[in-house]
DNA sequence: AATTCATAATATGAATATGTGAATTATTCA
DNA sequence: TGAATAATTCACATATTCATATTATGAATT
């Protein structure tokens, strides 16, 4: 009886054409495996309460098109300034944003390309049908 | 000057084909559209925090390939019955799963495809290198 | 009907997260 | 240098989340 191996199983979500799946787990997972979830699940669980906040995800949103300075953001959310850059360094400890300074301000850009995937999909579910 | 328009720039994310990408906005969005995007910020959020736990997740992964019993995630998860009943009554309430029964045992499984959606782009953020 | 098994609901306390206002740092400019 | 501006950090109060324990329910079994 094999119980050590992860199948990565195409066929298991016929709508995603070649893109492979989620992983379809054997009967028996290994505890070598389940470790390996456990440590994935929490890698993954920090990141997206990192972005599970009304006014981080909205922070996110905005920098998706383009770098913006803290008071640009403060007014775009109608938020004070401590809370939106403590927001910010809550993003910016995760590694999600990256600041620039230019002066006396400070711009902030998405660091890469991982939240934007996130939210292409989170605006399909819950903001397509506006 | 135009100031009331949300306009979706496929253009603006080159790297993703034929699929819409997310909205670019005015620099003078309306208050109407701000109004919007935090309504739709406060649903994307707490859908976020209901999957961002790392037990909660792991549910839903075991979820994603077939429905279980409440025992049966007890033992996947290694966690204590209360636990695992708790948060499954939290990812009940947010319509996440939906529990079917069978004498005495209760089966769960998603109720639709939006945590697999999400779950797809995570795994391919944080596991599929292992 | 009493007991047992599987699950759910509720309560409690500890830990964590959040917003606010005050103090602080960094930068520009007069 | 000193005032003004932009942003961060700190300290505090409140709110939320979480794990755990306890109690309750519903179905099977005796």
């Amino acid at each position: 009886m094999e119980t050590n191996t992860i199948s990565l199983d195409a066929a298991a979500f016929p709508d995603k054409e070649a893109k492979m799946g989620l992983p379809v787990f054997d009967k028996n997972i290994s505890d070598d495996d389940m470790d390996k979830m456990a440590d994935n699940a929490m890698l993954a669980s920090n990141f997206l309460k990192a972005i599970s906040h009304e006014g981080r995800l909205m922070i996110l949103c905005h920098l998706a098109s383009g770098e913006k300075s803290v008071t640009e953001l403060e007014n775009l959310l109608s938020a004070r300034q401590a809370a939106v850059s403590q927001q910010l360094s809550r993003l910016r400890l995760e590694g999600l944003v990256t600041p620039r300074r230019d002066g006396k301000t400070i711009f902030y850009r998405l660091t890469d390309d991982r939240p934007k995937q996130i939210m292409e999909v989170v605006y399909d579910l819950f903001c397509r049908t506006d």
